[in-house]
RNA sequence: GUGGCUGUAGUUCAAUGGUUAGAGCACUGGAUUGUGGUUCCAGACGUUGGGGGUUCGAGUCCCCUCAGCCACCCCA
């Protein structure tokens, strides 16, 4: 294997895996637009700045960054939603809202390399920008259950699993916690299903001392249901705008496909209301789309104060999950008719005949080689193709050429002049 | 960034430190020039990831490096 392999984590696409990633984009669009979702596309890299200026320098370790010739600092996307809000801000006011955007976009993350991760990957990306409202919310995560519907996954394979960041802000200030405890809770509540109970109960006593506060975060992070902590906590509005989007989704008819996992913090940042997760029904992968509330980040690059809500799904954990569940049918066929040339065909007449069956949209192909009937149908296999047709030989005196079925393996004779309109009857 | 496991044909894997490193699948060609998927036969395919070391002798043992997998960190 002396052949140069390309950069780590970097993927080549042959046509088997190109068709297995179209499979995938198509679905996405087609779910997309059902929405009335429109697509864009941002610059592939960036200011450095818009990246580092939100988040910490922890961010740069994962970022590929590069300076131009005119020694300006770039970096390459690691995601797309600062370039989503960075297009919203220029465009001030003028922009019609409510805005539903979707992207396919192809992001580069330095990060070490496993399992359903790499260094360079898709995601697809929906955001609603304008509406304040929990419609919204549950508008985009419909969207994001119908997305797995139509590739195919039922509520079997996974769940939407949905928290709120102000709910969880909400209850520890009201069971007394100060606020510079919550990012250390966040992230021990994020490792909880990680640890030992031992080391979970050690890390709580360490941030929390308080035995009496400790028990009521106990009572959170187990709660199952809002009405059990509303019935221990009280009411507040985190808890009904939650309540609120169940009842929403129950219009959608996917309430079997979302459930309540306090749990679900999404890493920090620019969340600042629900969040939510989706995962498979094991939790053997990691995420397979995450997202939420962003309300503030227009306003921090200069742009109208507008409330956002969006996605994103990675095209990686989502092609393994789509294998495991054996959702994806194979490759299309490459032609739909391939052409076999008798014995005493001349070569014009097989491009003739060709090229009117590719002038009617109709996909078709010949062997370019002079090789046996034999070999001509083993290259019909390769093109996956429907039907082969057969030209010359003692059909062609009478006007007429054998079509082949290849799956059923069954041959008709049709008249050579209604090639073109059979096959259009047929396909 | 930290720690562990693994690298052998295109691919999935064999080979106690000992002759010329093997097999399935895939690939190419063929089995009376007009019928594919099945079958049969043949062929091509390797600097054992790369480099260094130990040894009479290394795919096998040691070191370095690169790559992949797994657990951390992180996951926008």
């Amino acid at each position: 294997m002396s052949v140069a392999s390309g950069p780590k984590g970097t993927r080549d696409f042959y046509p088997e895996e190109m068709a297995f990633q179209q499979f995938i984009f198509s679905s996405w669009k087609k779910t997309c637009e059902s929405y009335g979702f429109e697509q864009i596309e941002a610059p592939m890299f960036e200011h450095l700045e818009i990246y580092t200026q939100k988040s910490g320098e922890e961010i740069e370790r994962q970022l590929y960054t590069f300076k131009d010739k005119g020694n300006r600092s770039l970096a390459l996307r690691p995601e797309l939603t600062p370039s989503l809000a960075r297009m919203v801000a220029s465009k001030g006011t003028s922009i019609k809202k409510p805005v539903r955007w979707y992207s396919i976009p192809r992001l580069f993350r330095y990060e070490k390399m496993q399992k359903g991760r790499l260094r360079e990957f898709f995601q697809l990306n929906m955001d609603i920008l304008g509406i304040s409202e929990v419609t919204a919310d549950a508008e985009l995560i419909a969207g994001v259950i119908h997305m797995m519907i139509n590739l195919g996954f039922t509520s079997n394979d996974f769940k939407v699993r949905i928290s709120s960041r102000t709910l969880l802000d909400q209850l520890f200030s009201s069971i007394g916690i100060p606020k510079n405890r919550f990012s250390e809770l966040y992230s021990l509540l994020d490792r909880k299903n990680k640890i030992s109970e031992s080391q979970y109960l050690d890390d709580l006593e360490k941030i929390i001392p308080e035995t009496n506060i400790r028990s009521d975060i106990e009572n959170i992070f187990n709660a199952e249901s809002l009405d059990y902590i509303e019935s221990k906590f009280g009411s507040f509005p985190a808890i009904n705008e939650l309540q609120e989007l169940f009842r929403l989704l129950k219009f959608y008819s996917f309430s079997e496909y979302a459930v309540l996992d306090i749990g679900i913090v999404r890493g920090l940042a620019y969340y600042t209301g629900i969040v939510f997760e989706v995962f498979d029904i094991k939790k053997s992968l990691r995420a397979i789309a995450g997202g939420g509330r962003y309300n503030k980040l227009v306003e921090l690059y200069g742009g109208p104060s507008t409330p956002a809500v969006g996605f994103a799904a990675g095209d990686v954990v989502l092609g393994e999950l789509l294998k495991d569940k054996n959702l994806y049918p194979g490759m299309p066929p490459r032609s739909t008719v391939f052409l076999v040339a008798l014995a005493d065909l001349n070569h014009k007449d097989l491009v003739a005949t060709a090229q009117s069956i590719r002038s009617s949209g109709i996909s078709c192909e010949f062997s370019l080689k002079n090789v046996s009937v034999g070999k001509q149908l083993k290259y019909a296999n390769a093109a996956r193709s429907l039907f082969t047709i057969f030209l010359g030989g003692e059909e062609e005196k009478q006007g007429l050429v054998r079509i082949k079925d290849m799956q059923k393996g069954t041959e008709n004779l049709i008249s050579k002049d209604e090639i073109v309109s059979k096959l259009q009857t047929i396909i």
